[in-house]
DNA sequence: CCCTTTCACATACCGTCGGTATGTCAAGTA
DNA sequence: TACTTGACATACCGACGGTATGTGAAAGGG
């Protein structure tokens, strides 16, 4: 173990999930062809199947990259809060910037549901982010900071909200003010929860 | 004009968008391939390129087709209301209840903004359904119904939030209650912008 | 130290796909 | 009726995702 072999072997793995993550980025999953990745990566289709299963196994992983990366700072930016309201807003607004990120926006917004279909999409975000924002919920309402409700849904709506959001400021002419602006009204959405 | 060959030429094209729509629906944009749309539409390729730019075009008047029936019905129920308000309320429900149907979550919510980009998917959201929500929240700013604030952000918000809860809703186990719930808080959103 | 096995790829190839160039024949027109 | 137009059908192409097989160096045992 740990000799020549696995260390070739894990830098051509990196290698074409970068490769891979750039090309997705730059120009979609649909049109950029396995060609392309293995000649950026300067090897052959022959070590891309040795390594993934299919092209959209090689995409999921890729997502798996991006969604953990952005699950790393919404949790360190939320963990540097000390109240539990605080941590919410605090994830939130990270969410909302680390969102606006192209890679993220292309791989894990537009491409990840079309080429994985929503369930598995779904799974896979549940699985790296959403949980977070549950368990902030549930934890609220156990605090009573919070009014009790069911969780799910109101994960899901602002899960959408701030996805959508975060795919509007991207392309937005006064990214600052839309920032500011789309920030408030998510503030305040959350605002409308809290126990009175 | 109107002729035995006009009339064809409309239901070869209503025939291929029928069929092009139903199996974009029960497998996806890419998994299905021209040869079956044309097949089941019993025409061949050639007719399909005399009618569509590409697979991408025909997609595109699939969408534009399925964006127009949420947009009619939407608004049809919020027509039935006088109060602005309650045509608030009950177009966002309406939307809720229409963006469950299979054809409008995998066409118009999942395919459609990796198909056509995001850009112009939003584009033609815009032109279909955003536009009368936009309308409507500042309709209700100008009445003084609800506080004034940029209206765009809040939209994006209101739209991806409900995008979202319709995709949750379509796979949940307990649609009834679950559309109950997501609708409680939907509302209690809104409620958080009226003007106190 | 050598022989064997393993494995991380490279090469060659296949069926299918989206797209196009061209042919055809009936409907329209003068 | 002679001619033109247009709504397709047919035949074909390059590119793509995927696979079967070959290969040479690293690992492992005697």
């Amino acid at each position: 173990m740990d000799g020549v072999r696995s260390r070739q072997r894990e830098q051509t793995r990196r290698t074409l999930l970068r490769e891979g993550r750039r090309l997705f980025t730059e120009r979609g999953y649909g049109t950029v062809g396995l060609a392309e990745i293995v000649a950026a990566a300067d090897v052959t289709k022959g070590a891309l199947y040795h390594h993934f299963e299919s092209k959209g196994d090689l995409f999921r992983e890729v997502l798996r990259e991006v969604q953990g990366e952005v699950a790393a700072r919404v949790a360190a930016t939320a963990d540097a809060e000390d109240d539990p309201w605080d941590r919410l807003l605090a994830g939130c607004r990270a969410f909302l910037a680390a969102s606006t990120a192209p890679d993220v926006q292309r791989i894990m917004l537009v491409d990840g549901p079309a080429v994985l279909g929503w369930a598995e999409w779904r799974a896979m975000d549940e699985a790296a982010s959403a949980r977070h924002l549950v368990d902030a919920l549930t934890g609220l309402m156990e605090l009573g900071t919070i009014a009790p409700r069911p969780v799910e849904p109101l994960a899901h709506l602002l899960s959408g909200a701030m996805n959508e959001a975060a795919l509007w400021l991207a392309g937005s002419a006064h990214p600052d003010r839309d920032l500011d602006d789309a920030w408030s009204a998510l503030a305040r959405m959350l605002e409308a929860f809290r126990a009175r």
